[in-house]
RNA sequence: GCCCCCAUCGACUAGCGGUCCAGGUCGCGGCCCUUUCAAGGCCGUAGCGCGGGUUCGAAUCCCGCUGGGGGCACCA
């Protein structure tokens, strides 16, 4: 995986490295994280420790400590050395560069894509060494593969033109080939490379806006790939079970965000009912707002069928944390006469509440979609809110009479 | 220009020669439930890019075309 300069981890990226993990960890192999930095330039810690912390996040994280090509600068060229030696590379205007077969194909057996060859005519003589001394990607990794004693190599498709370089790179020091495995690109709604004009595509944009781990795994899993044609809602452990890369489709996928935000609901109704309360307070915590705990852990289960990812909370149940603005014209009469009912009301709960404002809506003759409506409004500030009885309850009389008032007088 | 890859409902996909007048899920539409919004239940909408072959039979195999994507750096 190679880090961009700003060390932001795209979710195509994430993707990629998800099939390796789940792969890896199907056959009790390892997962490596090897930092492809042949350029000196860049500074390249921060990206680290952020994908670290954004795969940690997915519970996702690689086996070992991460390795950096930049610290087998050595080791390559000394291998350069030798191929030259070899006459299998030769030094160019002080580069060196390695001697690509002419004639033939190179051909490989990919575990998604099935037999691929390229004409060997085709490919140049790749850059081995910069004059500079620094290796190219294209040598460093394949080198890398075969001292890491690589088997799987599993990568974006991008890279299937750079795979025959590397094999006869690779067939040339004597290394044993890895499996190729080119899984293909994402794509956004227009059928180009996803990118940020599509939506969010940085791992922090979709925790911020209020994914779950556990969802976004599951939907970048079926993302190229599927156990069969029925299942979509799958664990971890079940994800890893079945997974396999022969089923991998070859052809690219469109990234669906409504379908995201479909299975981000599943998981978050799926949740139960305190730990869905703890993740939001979580939430919450890290996203700027200071509101009571207390109130939020009981306002929890109002919302948790009715939200699809914990940013939609402050708009839906933001009412309760703060004051609103609202007016009735038209419609003061069955909110003064809710007032009057819920100002003696004892015990108040959801149960009385209910009662006491349904024999208000039998006494002024209204069926309850006309009666409760201006009452939502007056109480929530909306015409969209959760459960109007449990709200008002945990709204509690005071503020709740107060609101009546304020909004039959507006 | 050259090389490589891809092609089933709007989307993700199942399908690996007959059991497919193509199945599941999201979305979308309708109905039910209902204090709003959701959730849930039921019903529905919509597809094998085109043209040639092979075969008794093709979404499935082959060729061509078209369309999309990737690559052709002393970038990764």
């Amino acid at each position: 995986m190679a880090p961009s300069p700003t060390g932001f981890l795209h979710i195509g990226g994430v993707r990629t490295f998800l099939f390796n993990w789940l792969f890896a960890r199907q056959h009790d192999g390892q997962n490596l994280l090897r930092i492809e930095n042949t350029d000196t330039t860049r500074e390249v810690a921060e990206a680290v420790d952020h994908i670290q912390s954004s795969l940690a996040w997915l519970g996702i994280a690689w086996d070992a400590e991460p390795t950096f090509q930049l610290d087998r600068i050595d080791d390559c060229r000394g291998i350069a050395e030798q191929l030259v030696a070899e006459g299998k590379a030769y030094e160019d205007e002080g580069a060196i560069r390695f001697r690509m077969p002419n004639e033939g194909v190179t051909a490989w057996d990919d575990a998604v894509r099935g037999h691929v060859e390229v004409p060997n005519e085709t490919i140049e003589d790749l850059v081995l060494v910069r004059s500079d001394g620094r290796p190219t990607y294209n040598f460093a990794s394949p080198m890398e593969d075969v001292w890491d004693e690589i088997t799987h190599v599993i990568r974006g498709d991008d890279h299937i033109s750079n795979t025959p370089k590397q094999i006869n790179i690779i067939r040339a020091v004597g290394g044993k080939v890895p499996t190729y495995a080119h899984v293909p690109s994402i794509f956004g709604a227009d059928g180009k490379k996803l990118s940020k004009r599509h939506g969010a595509v940085g791992v922090d944009e979709f925790r911020d806006a209020g994914y779950l781990p556990e969802a976004m795994v599951n939907f970048l899993a079926l993302l190229g790939w599927a156990p069969d044609g029925e299942t979509t809602i799958m664990s971890r452990d079940e994800l890893v079970e079945r997974f396999s890369l022969e089923r991998v489709s070859p052809s690219p996928a469109q990234f669906d965000y409504a379908k995201l935000d479909w299975m981000n609901g599943m998981y978050l109704r799926a949740l139960p009912e305190d730990e869905f309360a703890h993740r939001l307070i979580v939430w919450l915590g890290e996203h700027g707002y200071d509101w009571d705990a207390e109130l939020v852990r009981k306002a929890a289960p109002l919302v948790q069928e009715k939200i699809a990812r914990f940013d939609e909370f402050p708009a839906f149940a933001g009412f309760l944390f703060h004051d609103v603005e609202a007016s009735v014209d038209g419609s003061a009469d069955v909110v003064l006469a809710a007032r009057d009912a819920l100002a003696e009301l004892d015990p108040f709960t959801a149960e009385t509440i209910e009662a006491s404002l349904r024999a208000v809506l039998d006494t002024l003759g209204l069926k309850p979609r006309q009666g409760f409506q201006p009452i939502r409004v007056a109480v929530t500030g909306s015409t969209v809110s959760p459960g109007l009885f449990e709200s008002i309850e945990l709204l509690g009389r005071e503020t709740t009479l107060a609101r009546l008032t304020a909004a039959a007088s507006a």
